[in-house]
Order: C-alpha cells, then sequence, then structure tokens
DNA sequence: CACAATATTGAACACTGTTCAATATCGCGC
DNA sequence: GCGCGATATTGAACAGTGTTCAATATTGTG
C-alpha cells in the first residue's frame, strides 16, 4: 500500500512530492505507523526503486525489437529505454537520486535487480561477438548502456539544451553504431 | 562569500549538509540576507555549479596529456575527469542533482560553461577524424562525453557493484577506445 | 470477560525554505 | 555634529520536513 502510494505520488507531484507524512494519509495512516514498516524515508526510496527496476524490466521485455539483426536490436532497446525515462521520468529520476550514505552500499536484491536489465544488453549484444569471451560481452554490455544512460540523463536534466544538438535517440544511435562497429573489429 | 561557504559545506557534510541557514550563518548573516542575494535556494545551488563547472574546466585544463596520440588524449582526458568526480565527490554531485523544475531551462551562461567543458573533448577528437565535418566532431564529443559521464554516475552511485566489474577508468577505455575505432571508420 | 500481544496514534524535537515588517547602519548635504 | 533618506540587516513567523516514542487502541486467545 505504501509504495504504491509512493509511486503515485512521485508521478502526479514530482520527486520532491514525496515525504513521509503525505504517503502515510494517502494510506490512511500516521506518520507513525510507516516507521514500524521502514526503517527511514531511505528504506522506503529503496524498496521503491526496487520496485521501478522491476517494473523497467518487464517495459524492456514488452517491447522486444521485430528485426533479428543485433544493432537493430540494439538500438531498439535503447530506444525503450529512453522512453521508459520520458514516460516515467519522476519515477526514473528517483532511481539515480537516491545516493546511499557512504560506506552503506546498495543490498543485494537491488543489485540482482539491476544485473537482470543489464542482461537484457548482454543477450542483444552476444550474436555480435561470439568470438568473444562470456566476460568480455558482460563488460561491453555495462559500459555501452552506462553510456546509453548517461546520455540520457544528461538530456533529461537539460544539461544537452546546447546549439546544433541531437535528439536523445540520435546520439544514442551514434554511440551504439560507433561501439558496435569498434567491438566487432 | 555565501558561494565560497556554500562550496566547502558541500564538501565538508555532503551535499543534503547544505542549508540556507548554515550557508549565511557561516559567513555571518542571516537567513533574511541572504535572501536579497539569491532568489532562492534552487538560484544559489546554480551559481554554485557555475563555479564547480569553471574548477572542472581549470582542472582538465591542467592536466593536458602528455602524448600527442589522439586516443591517449581521449583516454587521459576520462582519467582526469574521473579524478575530478572522484576528488570532489560531494561538489561534482551537485552538479547533477540539482534538476530544474520542468519549463525552467537552464541559463545561457550557464550553458555556454557547460560548451566549454565539451569543446575540451571535441578539440581531443578532432585530429581523429580530419575528414569528418565540424559538426559531427562536435556531436561524437557530446555522446562520447556523455557516455563516460555516464560511467562515473553509476560507478559513484554504487550502480556498478556488480560481480565482474571492472574498474571506472578500464570501463571508460572500453567505451572510448571502441567507439573511436567506430569513429575512425 | 480478561489479558497479553500487536497496532496505531499524535505530540514533540530539531530541522528545512521562504517571506517581510521592523530595525539598524550608512553616506551625504548642511 | 545633525538630520534624513537610502541601504542593509534582522529575526520572528509560516508551513512544511524526517524521526522518535510514551500513551492509547485494537485484536486474538485462553
Amino acid at each position: 500500500m505504501a509504495l504504491e502510494a509512493a509511486e503515485s505520488l512521485v508521478t502526479t507531484e514530482g520527486y520532491k512530492g514525496l515525504s513521509t507524512r503525505k504517503v502515510a494519509s494517502a494510506i490512511g495512516y500516521t506518520v507513525g505507523t510507516l516507521y514500524l514498516v521502514f526503517d527511514s524515508q531511505e528504506d522506503l526510496v529503496l524498496q521503491l526503486n526496487g520496485r521501478t527496476l522491476d517494473a523497467l524490466y518487464e517495459w524492456l521485455r514488452a517491447r522486444p525489437a521485430l528485426s533479428g539483426d543485433p544493432g537493430n536490436n540494439l538500438r531498439h532497446l535503447a530506444e525503450t529505454y529512453i522512453a521508459y525515462a520520458n514516460t516515467e521520468t519522476a519515477r526514473w529520476n528517483v532511481l539515480f537520486e537516491y545516493i546511499a550514505a557512504e560506506g552503506n552500499d546498495l543490498p543485494d536484491w537491488y543489485l540482482a535487480k539491476l544485473s537482470k536489465v543489464f542482461g537484457l544488453v548482454e543477450a542483444a549484444l552476444k550474436p555480435l561477438a561470439d568470438h568473444r569471451g562470456e566476460q568480455e560481452i558482460q563488460q561491453a554490455a555495462r559500459v555501452l548502456w552506462a553510456g546509453v544512460h548517461g546520455i540520457c540523463t544528461l538530456k533529461i536534466r537539460h544539461r544537452m539544451d546546447l546549439a546544433g544538438g541531437q535528439t536523445t535517440e540520435q546520439m544514442a544511435h551514434m554511440l551504439i553504431d560507433n561501439f558496435m562497429l569498434g567491438f566487432q573489429a
């Protein structure tokens, strides 16, 4: 209940509109009760992000590329990722605004959800380089996707509102195409 | 004075430790006075980020690559960028945590500072593809650097604490090398 | 019905951003 | 030195925030 309420709060009021009191009252409880379920607001946000990662995974999985060409698959995956960020911007933002207090690593179940998403990229990248080792493909997938993510982040946060700018999709295509060429070589 | 105080506040207490009252009292004033100088906390953060962008530019400029090889230059630039993020983590974080209220675009002077930083990447990328147009080099520089930035972000925010992970520098090298290969082709 | 185990409350504490009437300080002409 | 207008500065007030915890309410069971 609390997490559902938190989700709609974030989507309607933005990530700054999230507060423990609002979440509590949205489900007919008081703040005190919320603190019996969650250790802190950080804990609530972490669990909310867990759900968002699940939703993102399902979003990507539900929109597979039609063609079998690896290049097309990767570009389509990037477009689908960008579309999610553009559609669920507030929730997607919370995903990366949450910064664990230093030394406070992310829990394993969270990293597992992250791995699952990266797995989709690995699968799309694999047919492109059968000659490479499993580990190298995994590393390449993470590097490439971190790159696509970076483009998406800077675009959504308006750090790319510069003269002569391309669309997010065009930038992602450029990154993927050039990276693929190099990775295949 | 206020911006200097804000800087040291962020570096000592982290980005969450920044508050208008703390900044004001750090320079011997009250909150009210601070609001005669800055429109809002958002305004203060934006100006703080402007200084950080200047500092980042100087940091990169003060550490030029020794070799003339474009590949080395780009890798060195990435390493220097990563080093800044690791050294001034809190300040660097504020740079991207600040999200302008929707419709509220970043001011031109801020975008100009961003362009200046991107210019360093363009300069490093240029000798690699003289046959390409000016605009294409600019676009490639932005795409590549957004990618390096994405790697850096996910690393610092612990989104890459997965099994079989590489260092930030290794990931950046992988991205740059493969992108370069594709871009040269 | 009683009693122990849960569940829930709401007030309290120490913060936060922001505003604005009231006050203090300053520079300058006389 | 004095007065006065222009700045500069204050600090209390408002509405919110995360978090805690003694006090209360509700529940299931013997």
